[in-house]
DNA sequence: CACTTCAATAC
RNA sequence: UUUGUAUUGAAGUG
Protein backbone atom coordinates (compact mmCIF):
# COMPACT_ATOMS: atom_id res chain seq x y z
CA UNK A 1 0.00 0.00 0.00
CA UNK A 2 0.78 3.98 -0.41
CA UNK A 3 1.38 5.58 2.04
CA UNK A 4 -0.35 8.96 3.15
CA UNK A 5 2.60 11.86 3.64
CA UNK A 6 0.28 14.43 2.99
CA UNK A 7 0.07 15.17 6.81
CA UNK A 8 0.83 18.78 8.72
CA UNK A 9 0.75 17.98 12.11
CA UNK A 10 2.83 15.34 14.77
CA UNK A 11 -1.05 14.17 15.93
CA UNK A 12 -1.52 13.13 12.36
CA UNK A 13 2.05 11.38 11.81
CA UNK A 14 0.76 9.28 14.93
CA UNK A 15 -2.12 8.08 13.66
CA UNK A 16 0.02 7.20 9.93
CA UNK A 17 2.26 5.29 12.33
CA UNK A 18 -0.35 3.44 14.18
CA UNK A 19 -2.28 2.39 11.07
CA UNK A 20 1.21 1.53 9.00
CA UNK A 21 1.77 -0.82 12.36
CA UNK A 22 -1.70 -2.32 12.19
CA UNK A 23 -1.38 -2.76 8.07
CA UNK A 24 1.71 -4.62 8.05
CA UNK A 25 0.76 -6.81 10.97
CA UNK A 26 -1.84 -7.81 8.51
CA UNK A 27 1.10 -8.41 6.27
CA UNK A 28 0.86 -5.81 3.61
CA UNK A 29 3.88 -4.49 2.31
CA UNK A 30 4.70 -0.67 1.48
CA UNK A 31 5.75 1.64 -1.14
CA UNK A 32 5.71 5.44 -1.30
CA UNK A 33 7.70 5.86 2.03
CA UNK A 34 10.35 8.17 1.30
CA UNK A 35 7.73 10.97 0.74
CA UNK A 36 6.61 10.17 3.98
CA UNK A 37 10.20 10.80 5.09
CA UNK A 38 10.73 13.49 3.89
CA UNK A 39 7.86 15.47 4.85
CA UNK A 40 8.26 18.31 6.86
CA UNK A 41 6.71 17.17 10.25
CA UNK A 42 8.93 14.23 9.74
CA UNK A 43 11.70 15.80 9.89
CA UNK A 44 10.98 18.46 12.53
CA UNK A 45 10.03 15.30 14.79
CA UNK A 46 13.60 13.47 13.75
CA UNK A 47 15.56 16.80 15.06
CA UNK A 48 13.27 17.01 18.03
CA UNK A 49 13.92 13.22 18.74
CA UNK A 50 17.67 13.70 19.00
CA UNK A 51 18.55 17.32 19.29
CA UNK A 52 18.90 16.55 23.03
CA UNK A 53 21.19 12.75 22.48
CA UNK A 54 23.71 12.84 24.40
CA UNK A 55 25.78 13.34 21.38
CA UNK A 56 24.07 16.29 19.85
CA UNK A 57 27.54 17.48 20.32
CA UNK A 58 29.97 15.38 19.44
CA UNK A 59 30.14 16.52 15.58
CA UNK A 60 30.87 13.51 12.81
CA UNK A 61 33.64 14.05 10.44
CA UNK A 62 32.37 17.16 8.73
CA UNK A 63 32.82 18.73 12.58
CA UNK A 64 29.42 20.52 12.49
CA UNK A 65 26.96 20.20 15.71
CA UNK A 66 23.39 20.00 16.56
CA UNK A 67 23.61 23.52 17.61
CA UNK A 68 23.99 24.53 13.92
CA UNK A 69 20.99 22.86 12.32
CA UNK A 70 18.42 23.67 14.90
CA UNK A 71 19.50 27.83 14.95
CA UNK A 72 19.31 27.20 10.93
CA UNK A 73 16.31 28.45 9.02
CA UNK A 74 13.51 25.90 9.33
CA UNK A 75 12.65 26.41 5.74
CA UNK A 76 16.61 26.29 4.45
CA UNK A 77 17.11 22.99 6.79
CA UNK A 78 14.07 21.25 4.94
CA UNK A 79 15.55 21.91 1.74
CA UNK A 80 18.95 20.90 2.88
CA UNK A 81 17.80 17.80 3.81
CA UNK A 82 15.83 17.07 0.70
CA UNK A 83 18.52 17.66 -1.51
CA UNK A 84 20.77 15.55 0.08
CA UNK A 85 18.38 12.26 0.60
CA UNK A 86 17.77 13.06 -3.36
CA UNK A 87 21.51 10.78 -4.62
CA UNK A 88 22.21 10.58 -1.39
CA UNK A 89 25.77 10.12 -0.47
CA UNK A 90 26.47 9.70 3.74
CA UNK A 91 29.52 10.90 4.81
CA UNK A 92 31.96 8.14 6.12
CA UNK A 93 31.64 7.90 9.91
CA UNK A 94 33.95 8.85 12.81
CA UNK A 95 35.72 6.07 14.11
CA UNK A 96 36.11 5.85 17.42
CA UNK A 97 36.77 3.55 20.41
CA UNK A 98 35.37 2.41 23.58
CA UNK A 99 36.40 -0.15 26.63
CA UNK A 100 34.01 -2.86 26.72
CA UNK A 101 32.99 -4.41 30.24
CA UNK A 102 35.24 -7.41 29.36
CA UNK A 103 37.93 -5.24 28.55
CA UNK A 104 37.75 -5.41 24.88
CA UNK A 105 37.69 -2.40 22.62
CA UNK A 106 34.42 -2.07 20.32
CA UNK A 107 34.63 0.11 17.58
CA UNK A 108 31.95 3.08 17.73
CA UNK A 109 31.01 4.81 13.61
CA UNK A 110 29.87 8.48 14.49
CA UNK A 111 27.82 9.97 11.85
CA UNK A 112 27.44 13.20 10.91
CA UNK A 113 24.75 15.12 12.43
CA UNK A 114 22.90 15.58 9.09
CA UNK A 115 23.31 12.00 8.06
CA UNK A 116 21.90 11.19 12.08
CA UNK A 117 19.12 13.36 11.21
CA UNK A 118 18.37 11.29 7.92
CA UNK A 119 18.84 8.21 10.17
CA UNK A 120 16.31 9.72 12.39
CA UNK A 121 13.55 10.27 9.77
CA UNK A 122 13.78 6.80 8.12
CA UNK A 123 13.47 5.04 11.60
CA UNK A 124 10.41 7.39 12.46
CA UNK A 125 8.47 6.13 9.07
CA UNK A 126 10.64 2.23 8.88
CA UNK A 127 9.98 1.09 13.14
CA UNK A 128 6.57 0.76 12.89
CA UNK A 129 6.82 -1.77 9.59
CA UNK A 130 9.12 -3.65 11.27
CA UNK A 131 7.97 -3.76 14.69
CA UNK A 132 4.85 -5.52 13.49
CA UNK A 133 6.45 -8.28 11.65
CA UNK A 134 8.69 -8.73 14.51
CA UNK A 135 9.16 -12.33 16.37
CA UNK A 136 7.47 -11.83 19.66
CA UNK A 137 10.12 -12.72 21.79
CA UNK A 138 12.70 -10.45 20.23
CA UNK A 139 13.38 -8.09 23.38
CA UNK A 140 16.39 -6.20 22.26
CA UNK A 141 16.15 -3.16 21.20
CA UNK A 142 12.47 -2.76 20.94
CA UNK A 143 10.23 -0.25 22.87
CA UNK A 144 8.17 -1.80 25.76
CA UNK A 145 10.47 -4.53 25.96
CA UNK A 146 13.52 -4.88 28.59
CA UNK A 147 15.83 -8.05 30.00
CA UNK A 148 13.06 -8.58 32.78
CA UNK A 149 10.34 -9.35 29.97
CA UNK A 150 13.12 -11.62 28.28
CA UNK A 151 14.11 -13.13 31.86
CA UNK A 152 10.35 -13.86 32.99
CA UNK A 153 9.94 -15.57 29.76
CA UNK A 154 12.68 -17.77 29.95
CA UNK A 155 11.03 -18.99 33.71
CA UNK A 156 7.84 -19.16 32.97
CA UNK A 157 8.76 -21.54 29.75
CA UNK A 158 10.10 -24.18 32.37
CA UNK A 159 7.73 -23.79 34.90
CA UNK A 160 4.41 -24.28 33.02
CA UNK A 161 3.84 -28.16 34.06
CA UNK A 162 5.15 -29.85 31.42
CA UNK A 163 5.74 -33.95 31.35
CA UNK A 164 9.58 -33.32 30.58
CA UNK A 165 10.15 -29.85 31.43
CA UNK A 166 12.77 -27.57 28.08
CA UNK A 167 15.51 -27.70 30.99
CA UNK A 168 17.85 -27.64 28.67
CA UNK A 169 19.34 -24.57 27.29
CA UNK A 170 21.43 -23.86 23.95
CA UNK A 171 23.19 -20.29 24.98
CA UNK A 172 24.07 -18.35 21.68
CA UNK A 173 26.85 -16.20 21.06
CA UNK A 174 27.47 -14.18 17.83
CA UNK A 175 30.77 -13.29 16.91
CA UNK A 176 31.16 -9.79 16.30
CA UNK A 177 27.39 -9.12 15.38
CA UNK A 178 26.94 -5.75 14.63
CA UNK A 179 30.10 -5.33 12.32
CA UNK A 180 29.26 -8.58 10.10
CA UNK A 181 25.89 -8.46 9.30
CA UNK A 182 25.72 -8.94 5.23
CA UNK A 183 24.63 -6.10 3.34
CA UNK A 184 23.30 -7.37 0.46
CA UNK A 185 21.33 -9.95 2.50
CA UNK A 186 20.03 -7.32 4.92
CA UNK A 187 18.58 -5.52 1.97
CA UNK A 188 17.06 -8.36 0.99
CA UNK A 189 15.19 -9.02 4.02
CA UNK A 190 14.21 -5.76 4.17
CA UNK A 191 12.09 -5.88 0.99
CA UNK A 192 10.43 -9.25 2.47
CA UNK A 193 9.78 -7.04 5.59
CA UNK A 194 7.61 -5.37 3.45
CA UNK A 195 10.01 -2.01 2.43
CA UNK A 196 8.96 -2.07 -1.12
CA UNK A 197 10.51 1.48 -1.82
CA UNK A 198 13.34 1.20 -3.41
CA UNK A 199 14.62 4.51 -3.12
CA UNK A 200 14.68 3.98 0.71
CA UNK A 201 17.00 0.48 -0.02
CA UNK A 202 18.97 2.93 -1.99
CA UNK A 203 19.51 5.18 0.75
CA UNK A 204 20.14 2.70 3.21
CA UNK A 205 22.79 0.51 1.17
CA UNK A 206 24.33 4.26 1.20
CA UNK A 207 24.60 4.67 4.48
CA UNK A 208 26.00 1.05 5.04
CA UNK A 209 28.63 1.59 2.43
CA UNK A 210 29.21 5.16 3.96
CA UNK A 211 33.07 3.64 4.83
CA UNK A 212 34.89 5.54 8.56
CA UNK A 213 37.55 7.48 8.42
CA UNK A 214 40.70 6.56 10.84
CA UNK A 215 43.73 8.32 11.17
CA UNK A 216 42.69 10.28 8.12
CA UNK A 217 42.48 7.44 6.09
CA UNK A 218 39.32 6.23 4.79
CA UNK A 219 38.17 2.36 4.81
CA UNK A 220 35.54 0.88 2.71
CA UNK A 221 32.36 -0.82 4.75
CA UNK A 222 32.22 -4.20 3.24
CA UNK A 223 29.94 -5.62 6.02
CA UNK A 224 28.29 -4.53 9.00
CA UNK A 225 25.87 -2.01 10.50
CA UNK A 226 28.27 0.97 12.31
CA UNK A 227 27.82 0.91 16.23
CA UNK A 228 26.63 4.57 16.38
CA UNK A 229 24.33 4.67 13.88
CA UNK A 230 20.66 5.46 15.01
CA UNK A 231 18.72 2.98 12.28
CA UNK A 232 21.52 0.26 13.10
CA UNK A 233 19.53 -1.50 16.40
CA UNK A 234 16.44 -1.63 13.91
CA UNK A 235 18.63 -2.88 11.34
CA UNK A 236 20.36 -5.30 13.55
CA UNK A 237 16.49 -6.95 14.42
CA UNK A 238 15.27 -6.98 11.31
CA UNK A 239 18.02 -8.86 10.38
CA UNK A 240 17.63 -11.95 12.77
CA UNK A 241 14.05 -12.09 12.44
CA UNK A 242 13.84 -14.87 10.11
CA UNK A 243 16.21 -16.67 12.32
CA UNK A 244 14.15 -16.08 15.21
CA UNK A 245 10.84 -17.30 12.89
CA UNK A 246 12.68 -20.23 11.77
CA UNK A 247 13.13 -21.32 15.33
CA UNK A 248 9.89 -20.30 16.41
CA UNK A 249 8.18 -22.59 13.62
CA UNK A 250 9.97 -25.68 15.20
CA UNK A 251 7.47 -25.78 17.72
CA UNK A 252 6.16 -22.69 19.80
CA UNK A 253 4.97 -20.99 16.39
CA UNK A 254 4.10 -24.09 14.55
CA UNK A 255 1.31 -25.00 12.06
CA UNK A 256 0.53 -28.24 13.39
CA UNK A 257 -0.46 -26.22 16.47
CA UNK A 258 -4.31 -26.09 16.23
CA UNK A 259 -6.46 -25.78 19.24
CA UNK A 260 -6.65 -23.26 21.46
CA UNK A 261 -6.09 -25.27 24.34
CA UNK A 262 -2.64 -25.21 25.29
CA UNK A 263 -2.38 -28.47 27.20
CA UNK A 264 -4.14 -30.42 24.67
CA UNK A 265 -1.75 -29.41 21.39
CA UNK A 266 0.80 -29.84 23.61
CA UNK A 267 0.15 -34.00 24.12
CA UNK A 268 -1.22 -33.48 20.67
CA UNK A 269 3.01 -32.28 19.22
CA UNK A 270 4.06 -34.45 21.74
CA UNK A 271 2.75 -37.49 20.48
CA UNK A 272 3.77 -36.53 16.90
CA UNK A 273 7.41 -36.66 18.18
CA UNK A 274 8.15 -32.92 18.29
CA UNK A 275 10.16 -31.81 20.85
CA UNK A 276 9.26 -28.58 22.36
CA UNK A 277 11.76 -25.50 21.42
CA UNK A 278 11.75 -22.01 22.81
CA UNK A 279 14.02 -19.21 21.58
CA UNK A 280 13.84 -15.76 23.38
CA UNK A 281 16.36 -13.34 21.84
CA UNK A 282 17.75 -10.46 23.07
CA UNK A 283 19.73 -8.58 20.46
CA UNK A 284 22.92 -10.48 19.53
CA UNK A 285 22.44 -12.43 22.73
CA UNK A 286 19.87 -15.93 22.27
CA UNK A 287 19.00 -18.55 24.31
CA UNK A 288 16.44 -21.86 23.15
CA UNK A 289 15.12 -24.17 25.45
CA UNK A 290 14.30 -27.50 24.58
CA UNK A 291 14.39 -30.85 26.67
CA UNK A 292 17.00 -33.39 25.82
CA UNK A 293 20.92 -32.42 25.63
CA UNK A 294 20.14 -34.85 22.79
CA UNK A 295 18.13 -32.83 20.64
CA UNK A 296 19.88 -29.65 21.71
CA UNK A 297 23.20 -31.16 20.20
CA UNK A 298 21.21 -31.87 17.27
CA UNK A 299 19.80 -28.65 16.74
CA UNK A 300 22.75 -26.51 17.46
CA UNK A 301 24.56 -28.44 14.45
CA UNK A 302 22.20 -27.46 12.15
CA UNK A 303 22.11 -23.97 13.73
CA UNK A 304 25.82 -23.30 13.31
CA UNK A 305 25.31 -24.41 9.38
CA UNK A 306 22.29 -21.92 9.34
CA UNK A 307 24.73 -18.82 10.70
CA UNK A 308 27.00 -20.03 8.38
CA UNK A 309 25.48 -20.25 5.38
CA UNK A 310 22.19 -18.29 5.70
CA UNK A 311 22.89 -15.80 7.60
CA UNK A 312 26.95 -15.17 6.92
CA UNK A 313 27.48 -15.04 10.87
CA UNK A 314 29.67 -17.48 13.00
CA UNK A 315 28.85 -18.60 16.28
CA UNK A 316 31.30 -18.56 18.80
CA UNK A 317 32.69 -22.08 19.53
CA UNK A 318 33.68 -21.27 23.04
CA UNK A 319 30.75 -19.02 23.93
CA UNK A 320 27.83 -21.33 22.39
CA UNK A 321 27.00 -23.67 25.38
CA UNK A 322 24.55 -26.26 25.83
CA UNK A 323 23.33 -26.42 29.54
CA UNK A 324 21.52 -28.88 31.63
CA UNK A 325 19.55 -26.46 33.89
CA UNK A 326 18.43 -29.12 36.04
CA UNK A 327 22.45 -29.18 37.12
CA UNK A 328 23.99 -26.16 36.46
CA UNK A 329 22.78 -22.56 35.40
CA UNK A 330 22.82 -21.28 32.07
CA UNK A 331 23.68 -17.12 31.56
CA UNK A 332 21.78 -14.51 30.36
CA UNK A 333 21.65 -10.89 30.54
CA UNK A 334 23.22 -11.36 33.69
CA UNK A 335 21.35 -13.27 35.36
CA UNK A 336 21.50 -17.43 36.10
CA UNK A 337 18.87 -19.15 35.17
CA UNK A 338 18.27 -22.49 36.90
CA UNK A 339 15.87 -25.45 37.02
CA UNK A 340 14.62 -26.52 39.77
CA UNK A 341 11.82 -27.61 42.34
CA UNK A 342 9.90 -24.75 44.02
CA UNK A 343 10.86 -24.47 48.10
CA UNK A 344 8.99 -26.10 50.06
CA UNK A 345 5.47 -24.49 51.45
CA UNK A 346 2.48 -25.13 53.99
CA UNK A 347 0.48 -25.66 51.44
CA UNK A 348 2.61 -27.61 49.12
CA UNK A 349 5.49 -29.77 51.38
CA UNK A 350 6.60 -32.07 48.52
CA UNK A 351 7.09 -30.29 45.59
CA UNK A 352 7.47 -32.57 41.92
CA UNK A 353 7.30 -29.89 39.43
CA UNK A 354 10.14 -28.25 38.13
CA UNK A 355 9.81 -24.46 37.66
CA UNK A 356 12.80 -22.11 36.52
CA UNK A 357 14.28 -19.38 39.09
CA UNK A 358 16.25 -16.59 37.43
CA UNK A 359 19.36 -15.27 40.16
CA UNK A 360 21.70 -11.86 39.68
CA UNK A 361 25.06 -13.70 38.06
CA UNK A 362 27.35 -13.06 41.26
CA UNK A 363 30.60 -12.96 39.28
CA UNK A 364 28.99 -9.41 37.63
CA UNK A 365 27.62 -8.27 40.79
CA UNK A 366 30.87 -8.71 42.78
CA UNK A 367 32.96 -6.80 39.90
CA UNK A 368 30.27 -3.70 40.21
CA UNK A 369 30.52 -3.73 44.30
CA UNK A 370 34.32 -3.34 43.10
CA UNK A 371 33.61 -0.30 41.08
CA UNK A 372 31.17 1.12 44.01
CA UNK A 373 33.40 0.78 46.86
CA UNK A 374 36.49 2.13 44.75
CA UNK A 375 34.64 5.55 44.41
CA UNK A 376 33.60 5.53 48.03
CA UNK A 377 37.14 5.34 48.83
CA UNK A 378 37.19 8.64 46.96
CA UNK A 379 35.44 10.46 49.72
CA UNK A 380 38.21 10.27 52.08
CA UNK A 381 40.01 12.58 49.87
CA UNK A 382 37.51 15.59 49.68
CA UNK A 383 37.73 16.96 53.31
CA UNK A 384 35.45 18.80 54.72
CA UNK A 385 33.97 19.68 51.48
CA UNK A 386 30.42 18.37 51.93
CA UNK A 387 29.09 19.88 48.36
CA UNK A 388 31.80 17.45 46.96
CA UNK A 389 30.96 14.98 48.89
CA UNK A 390 27.37 15.15 48.38
CA UNK A 391 28.04 15.14 44.60
CA UNK A 392 29.83 11.78 45.41
CA UNK A 393 27.07 10.15 46.91
CA UNK A 394 24.61 11.24 45.03
CA UNK A 395 26.54 9.70 42.08
CA UNK A 396 27.13 5.92 43.97
CA UNK A 397 23.65 6.59 44.84
CA UNK A 398 22.47 6.26 41.02
CA UNK A 399 24.82 3.51 40.65
CA UNK A 400 23.64 1.32 43.83
CA UNK A 401 19.65 1.93 42.65
CA UNK A 402 20.55 0.98 39.05
CA UNK A 403 22.25 -2.14 40.30
CA UNK A 404 19.75 -3.26 42.34
CA UNK A 405 16.51 -2.03 40.09
CA UNK A 406 18.15 -4.25 37.18
CA UNK A 407 18.32 -7.22 39.23
CA UNK A 408 15.43 -6.74 41.22
CA UNK A 409 13.04 -9.12 39.15
CA UNK A 410 15.42 -11.88 40.01
CA UNK A 411 15.64 -14.05 43.10
CA UNK A 412 17.86 -11.19 44.59
CA UNK A 413 18.27 -11.53 48.20
CA UNK A 414 21.46 -13.03 48.65
CA UNK A 415 23.12 -10.33 46.12
CA UNK A 416 21.81 -7.71 47.96
CA UNK A 417 22.62 -9.16 51.08
CA UNK A 418 26.15 -9.50 49.54
CA UNK A 419 26.07 -5.81 48.34
CA UNK A 420 24.44 -4.51 51.74
CA UNK A 421 27.37 -6.11 53.38
CA UNK A 422 30.25 -4.80 51.11
CA UNK A 423 29.09 -1.77 51.24
CA UNK A 424 27.97 -1.35 54.98
CA UNK A 425 31.83 -1.85 55.64
CA UNK A 426 33.46 0.31 53.81
CA UNK A 427 30.78 2.84 55.29
CA UNK A 428 31.57 2.58 59.35
CA UNK A 429 34.95 3.71 59.64
CA UNK A 430 33.43 6.93 57.23
CA UNK A 431 30.87 7.53 59.80
CA UNK A 432 28.09 7.37 56.94
CA UNK A 433 24.82 5.24 56.68
CA UNK A 434 22.80 2.95 54.95
CA UNK A 435 19.31 3.81 54.47
CA UNK A 436 16.96 0.94 54.06
CA UNK A 437 13.73 1.44 52.54
CA UNK A 438 10.39 -0.13 54.11
CA UNK A 439 9.19 -1.87 51.55
CA UNK A 440 8.88 -5.79 50.93
CA UNK A 441 12.07 -5.32 48.87
CA UNK A 442 15.09 -4.81 50.56
CA UNK A 443 17.34 -2.55 49.10
CA UNK A 444 20.12 -0.43 49.41
CA UNK A 445 20.52 3.10 49.36
CA UNK A 446 23.65 5.26 50.38
CA UNK A 447 21.95 7.91 52.31
CA UNK A 448 23.17 11.33 52.75
CA UNK A 449 25.02 12.66 55.83
CA UNK A 450 22.68 14.54 57.78
CA UNK A 451 24.22 17.86 57.97
CA UNK A 452 23.93 17.51 53.98
CA UNK A 453 20.11 17.08 53.72
CA UNK A 454 19.56 20.80 52.40
CA UNK A 455 21.53 20.13 49.48
C1' DC B 1 -4.33 14.06 36.84
C1' DA B 2 -1.54 14.57 32.18
C1' DC B 3 2.14 16.39 29.75
C1' DT B 4 7.25 18.20 29.27
C1' DT B 5 12.51 18.69 30.47
C1' DC B 6 16.84 17.16 32.78
C1' DA B 7 20.09 13.72 35.38
C1' DA B 8 21.71 8.72 36.26
C1' DT B 9 21.96 3.25 35.90
C1' DA B 10 21.39 -1.59 33.34
C1' DC B 11 21.79 -4.42 28.91
C1' U C 1 32.43 8.65 24.57
C1' U C 2 28.22 6.89 19.97
C1' U C 3 23.41 4.44 19.20
C1' G C 4 18.83 1.83 20.90
C1' U C 5 15.54 0.27 24.64
C1' A C 6 14.08 -0.19 29.62
C1' U C 7 14.24 1.58 34.53
C1' U C 8 14.92 5.02 38.56
C1' G C 9 15.26 9.88 40.39
C1' A C 10 14.71 15.26 40.16
C1' A C 11 12.50 19.59 38.27
C1' G C 12 8.77 22.11 35.65
C1' U C 13 4.01 23.38 32.80
C1' G C 14 -1.41 23.28 32.58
Amino acid sequence: MFIKHNFTSESELKMILDNIYSQSQKGKSFNGILEAVLNEVTIITAIHNIKSNKGANTPGIDGEKMDKYLQMDKDRLISLIRKKVNNYKPKPVRRHYIKKSNGKMRPLGIPSILDRIIQECLRIIIEPIAEAKFYPKSYGFRPYRATKHAIKDITTIISSRWKQPPAVAIEGDIKGYFDSICHRKLLKKLWKIGIHDKRILAIIKAMLKAGYMENDTLYDTETGTVQGGIISPLLANIYLNDFDWMVGRMYHYTKRRKSSNIATDRTRLRNEGIIPKFLVRFADDWIILTSTIKEATRLLKYLKKYFKHRLKLELSEEKTLITDMTENMAKFLGFMIKAELPRKTPENPNPSTIVGKSYPDMERVKTKVRQISSELKQIRFTGKNSYLQATIIENINAKIIGLSEYIKPSICSAAFAYIDNAINKLLHPLKYSLARNTGNIKFLYVSLPTDNKGI
